[in-house]
DNA sequence: AATGAATGAGGGTTCATTCAT
DNA sequence: AATGAATGAACCCTCATTCAT
């Protein structure tokens, strides 16, 4: 029953936007009743909270076991890089409301939802910062790499994610490209600008 | 009367949100009444629509005299990069709404939104483009690649906007750090990724 | 539900005329809340055409029932307007409504008001039609003919629905009377007019 | 000014009805502003009932003039019917309103709206009491009479106040047919209806 | 658990009216 | 007299949420 709410409710999320859409219209696309939704959220938001969740948690998962891996950083970047975009392609709807949305409620959930994502950038600092031990790369606040590295990720991915044949072309492309320009990033001296 | 009204308004909107934010409560907050908002906006939409306006000009004038100048096209990168962060203190709210709502799925202001963004980035194509024929760069779809560098500054500026101590620091270290992450991505292949 | 909002809108819409009467006030007055009344009427011109439907099936069954007997025309006109005026009596808002609120200047509204009226005036029309077959009364254009019988109903109602000494001995002279009327009007020129 | 006020608010509120024409379209439509409408007019209501009252009296003192005359009730009817219909065409948005509008404002100005239509009833009462002091018509109760009489020639003007071809005709055959049907009602007894 | 009718606060917007100029 | 920006109550309607069944 949540499974449907949820898959219901992330496509007319996507679709119309966390506001634009009604408790009645996620129910009619569940084919549950208003009632029933109830029963499993307390709020509508809570719905939004749930999915985004569980886009944190899938990149989570991941990176827990990326972290366990013995794999040279860059190709953990590569594998990072790659997941992230093959759920791009099979969450579609709910990757984008993890970019869109994620700021839009009140502050009570976004505070929640800043320390999912603030969860997930420490595990990519920390897969870093063991770079940075091994002498893989030169030193780094990694917290901070870790932020701009996301960010770099969200940034492709929403042109990724528009309708045109640009995107798709992006979307083939963009594994390999991001994961050599994230790591002539990294590889370089975090000060050095040619001139 | 109007620039009372949008300053309360930028600010609200940046803390509740644009729809979580009511008419009557920009009203009091600019101390006029619900009336007198319509006498100068239209719609609410519109009144957001002229708060980022006035941040698109900004950043489009800027790029236009950088535009001008005879710099290498990673001085002028570095340039952009800093008044962008330079903006996002000194204009927090109306900066962070220029990225948080560009996404707002009603089609109408959505359109409009992303004619004003679409501007930005033509600017910002064009100045690769330069550096496209100068040969300082590799050839890119500019357009594409400069819709990715206004991303990679958005997803960053989400995050430094915060108001913890890993925002503060990101804030320091973006600027430059960001223009060695997009110059490493526009440069082109100059590292390989081991294998 | 329903009939308590129809007859509290009855009341109010003939009290202070549609426009003059809220939403707020139809809830309060059928003491029930406003988002009930929107969950049986999707506007609150729905709700006037409901009431006004209502009246118009009242009179289209007794014009049927009418048509269907075997009387002089000049028998089932005074029928007619019989049957009106005690609908007048019993039904005073509805009646009231159905001839004051006919003309609403909202083109949306006015349509579908005009069609209801139409249906009305059709079947007086085919009723006339009869007596010009039978020859008991000169040819005519008998939906227009339809149209100014109504309207003389109408218009001495308006009159008639006023509280009033005149308005009570109206409604008792006028059923006899407007039938004489009428028919001096249907039957054409018998009776020369003195130079 | 009054009278450019006047007629941009009668053409307004014919085309768009009392409710839906705004002080700012009639301020627009009268070519002043709308502080100025307000120093000659205290509400709104008070341009409709300035323009109603004004139809009331123009019909009211033509009805004075006829009741000097020396002249055959027939005659008088005819002459009334004739101005009646003279003014449809010269004042046709006056006219309108004056049918439509009438019942549409607030008690208080309906009070006096109905005041003066009760005037003019008097006024026709009192002309066919002359007539059945003369022996010209039957004795009736010649208010009743009066109200019926108006109720005619409203029916009529509403359908001739349509825009089709057959308005046209009506417009043209409707003074002689409506004072020969007033008058073969008039003439007859009161109480006789064909078997 | 499941239902969906009922709720009513609140949404954006309008507009008759006022008032400082 | 004339102006039109300012006012704020009231408009119709929506929708997250509740609750009796």
């Amino acid at each position: 029953m949540q499974e449907k709410v949820l898959q219901a409710a992330s496509r007319l999320f996507a679709e119309r936007g966390f506001y634009a859409t009604g408790m009645r219209a996620i129910a009619a696309a569940a084919k549950v009743s208003v009632g029933t939704i109830y029963n499993h959220f307390q709020t509508k938001e809570e719905i939004l909270e749930a999915i985004l969740c569980d886009e944190v948690e899938r990149r989570s998962k991941f990176l827990q076991e990326v972290a366990k891996e013995k794999l040279p950083l860059v190709k953990k970047v590569e594998k990072l890089v790659a997941f992230h975009f093959s759920l791009l392609e099979e969450r579609r709807d709910a990757s984008l409301l993890f970019f869109r949305e994620r700021f839009d409620p009140n502050p009570g959930i976004r505070r929640r939802l800043e320390k999912l994502y603030d969860g997930l950038a420490n595990q990519i600092a920390a897969l870093l910062q063991d770079g940075v031990r091994e002498g893989e790369i030169v030193p780094y606040s990694c917290l901070d790499a870790a932020y701009i590295l996301l960010g770099m990720m969200e940034a492709v991915s929403l042109r990724a994610l528009r309708d045109d044949r640009v995107a798709a072309s992006i979307r083939e492309e963009a594994p390999k490209e991001l994961t050599r320009a994230i790591w002539a990033w990294l590889k370089g001296s975090p000060t050095e600008i040619p001139a």
